[in-house]
DNA sequence: ATTTATTACATACAAATGTATGGTATACTC
DNA sequence: GAGTATACCATACATTTGTATGTAATAAAT
């Protein structure tokens, strides 16, 4: 029987095999044969395996649905980030529990400690965070002098650029018309870094 | 023989199929049974059949790893934008054929014609777009005024604001340091709107 | 024209995997 | 104690699925 253009199914097939493995159901050779209409099961294997060969595939041999994506392709797993809508005092535990909705974050690294705020108010702008953005934050009880943390003030979780002095802590703004917060050190409580910050335009 | 607390193992199962089901390998029986040191299959499907049944599970009947998540945990499924290292002239679809990397972002609408670049140079400060971010972009041909947009002038990518003059385009920048460029529409490729914006902090 | 490579088909087999049935032990209720 | 429920084991079976082998058709190279 007769054939198709170049290496243009090979491709498609690989683009195929991509989308299914990022919605997270890797396919079958079988389920890749009936996608492409392939009246043959060694068809869909024979472009799978080539693909393996050129190294734009990966594959666990002799396990049910094994086609992966190569290391090399970098593809970072995606993982998912509680977006909180308040810092309710204390229990951020609580928080993560019931959260507004999630962001995908590149999985590479650990995730499990991270979640995201919405941030409220100017006084960060100088650092390019404006109201409304969401920051990504890395829960951690210690943060280095001039890392920009989440720190809860009160009832209120603010985020700031952090500077110990001694037994007291300065929260600076970003933001000349905004003045910065001198606490003691026992008065904050450190909630975490902030490692990305993302904004979404309209 | 015995058994364990309560239901505490099945939430361990829960959570060990969930995570693989993120990481992307939807697990086996067989790979839960030997993860919990079961030494019966029926013992993990047991398991798993009744987080089914709670409504904890979904499941494709007779598929090889066919657990899934329920639609009612409403996981965005996450999808990979390329990270686009340069732009050469014209060249769009090769450029994505060959990325620096990936960014995951939220699946839930179109993502297909959606790339992300590397901001250079401090024109947007003004807007909260530094040097080193990366701004997410929807490729189209047209834009509205005051959209943040990627165009192409001569051989550079640029990422101004867009306000139409007539038969003239301007790129605004925003930052009173620099000038907007005025240039004749034929002069300008629009590749795209800016929709989100990331920085990392280290 | 012959050769070679690529694409595709047909069919079969073996391993992986989902499913089913029956049994044992512990805990709880009545 | 009888009855019920839960957690687990042991084994078998059927389907799904990966793998292998042989053949045919078309295109490009020699």
């Amino acid at each position: 029987m007769g054939r198709t253009p170049a290496g243009e199914t090979r491709n498609r097939v690989l683009a195929f095999v991509r989308t299914r493995l990022l919605a997270g159901q890797p396919p079958t050779v079988r389920e890749v044969q009936e996608a492409f209409g392939f009246r043959a099961v060694g068809t869909a294997r024979q472009h799978l395996e080539q693909l393996v060969a050129q190294g734009r595939l990966a594959v666990d041999r002799h396990k049910a649905r094994g086609y992966r994506l190569p290391a090399s392709a970098a593809a970072p797993a995606a993982a998912l980030v509680p977006l909180l809508g308040r810092v309710p005092a204390g229990a951020l535990d609580e928080a993560v529990e019931d959260p507004d909705g999630y962001l995908p974050v590149d999985a590479r690294g650990p995730v499990d400690d991270l979640f995201a705020l919405r941030v409220r108010g100017e006084s960060m702008t100088g650092a390019g965070i404006l109201p409304g953005d969401l920051v990504i934050v890395r829960r951690q009880p210690t943060a280095a002098s001039g890392d920009i943390v989440v720190a809860q003030v009160g009832s209120d979780a603010t985020v700031k650029t952090f500077r110990p002095r001694g037994r007291q802590i300065e929260l600076h703004p970003e933001n000349p018309a905004f003045e910065p917060l001198v606490l003691d050190a026992a008065a904050v409580v450190l909630l975490g870094k902030v490692v990305e910050i993302r904004r979404f335009l309209p």
